[in-house]
DNA sequence: CAAAGGTTCGTACTTAGTACGGTACTAAGC
DNA sequence: GCTTAGTACCGTACTAAGTACGAACCTTTG
């Protein structure tokens, strides 16, 4: 015989895709691992049952979309306006970068899934487009400056998430960078002779100085290519 | 009453943790789509029972560490040697992106794991930094070329791989990037004027024109401030 | 040829995604 | 107020996948 069900109906705050998405992604940025996101887990996080996602998603991939899209769609651009295509470049760069550290677990979702719904793009490409033109980049060059910097922050953001990073500056950033330098330098020197000798360089690869000198590179050199052009 | 088990202990290829990764690489690479490996299907493919795999690795876990080692620790840089530190620069950035290329499934590992294996180091950083050293480029500044290279790479191997890309040239490419060019430029004008004027330009994002563009700006800017500092 | 050690894998347990259908609550019409 | 729809919710159960366990088999060694 069917037990009675008990259902909580009329819920303080209602239940939204929005919320749902919002409460995937602290699942999975605190845990720093996408693969512990689960859906009976995200359900148990919002208090609802399981199959209750399901009237708001037609699967766990759609979550992982909504996800991204979330994301991309939420980046956030400084206000103060950039003088100089250099600052606007720049500008950019630093701010897909932070768009990713503060969703680590999303990166991976970038390497899985083209993110072409409107609002990603409004929330990245259009409005990213529109800052670099506004500082005077040509429209054919923006869209390439912008392949470029949400690539390379992509790639550096894949590079440094499974590495313990911190800041180069701080306490556990230091401890950990210590580490992997002595790491590196005890590797066997006859068959490791650079990485052995550049150990200390090495072990510096995932903190954010290494993002600025690429990122300086690029845009001195766009930089200067823009105005030959002109 | 349990039926006797028949084994086929002998078998005419011997399995080694060689074959069972390179077994890997090739089912995920097929289907280009790392979330249809799994150990069940992996242990088909080779024709054997599926906990067999479980005496030569610990877990899924340890089989997806080995591909990762795996790709990092054949990468292969062409035989012809660099006259300069530009042509190392290349040839390295090159050499990175064919590897993404020829196991695009892998990319993805590369933001969850780290690949400091033996195996990995020698095949990819030392391998890349002896490169880039001998071709005059003094040690620390190799690291951070190192760190750039690959961090490109992977971003970019990472945007690319979720879209159709196919060559620019080919009849595949191009009828892909013609429907990316009127996905965009079917978008609504007064909310993404950007990306509908620019709706070609940024339809070509994803082929290997747009890493030529960041790697030779890269390149460019590193040559020059190499060459200033001598 | 027996004991030892390594390899292979059948079975079964656990976790996760999700199809299906049912339950409770609300709102609309009488 | 009572019925009828509609909506939000979720219990149950099926399937797929990772993997612990231990048995069966093969080869080597004494």
């Amino acid at each position: 015989m069917p037990r009675p069900q008990t259902r909580s109906q009329r819920r303080d705050t209602p239940l939204t895709t929005e919320r749902i998405i919002e409460a995937a992604l602290r699942l999975s940025d605190t845990d720093a691992d996408l693969d512990r996101l689960t859906v009976r887990r995200l359900a148990t996080e919002l208090g609802v049952g399981t199959m209750t996602l399901y009237s708001y998603f037609r699967s766990k991939e759609d979550i992982l979309d909504g996800m991204a899209d979330h994301v991309l769609g939420r980046m956030s651009l400084p206000d103060e306006p950039d003088h100089n295509p250099a600052e606007a470049l720049r500008t950019v760069g630093y701010a897909f970068l932070t768009m990713m550290r503060e969703h680590p677990s999303v990166v991976r979702l970038f390497s899985s899934r083209v993110t072409d719904s409107p609002t990603a793009l409004r929330g990245a490409m259009e409005a990213v487009l529109q800052r670099l033109v506004d500082a005077g980049i040509p429209g054919p060059d923006a869209v390439r400056c912008y392949g470029f910097l949400i690539t390379y922050a992509i790639g550096f953001a894949s590079y440094q998430a499974p590495r313990q990073w911190g800041r180069l500056d701080d306490e556990d950033g230091i401890e950990a960078r210590r580490q992997r330098s002595h790491f590196y330098a005890g590797l066997a020197k006859d068959e490791f002779p650079q990485v052995v000798a550049l150990a200390d360089e090495v072990a510096e690869l995932p903190y954010d100085s290494q993002f600025e000198a690429g990122l300086s590179a690029y845009i001195e050199a766009t930089v200067r290519s823009l105005s030959d052009h002109a």
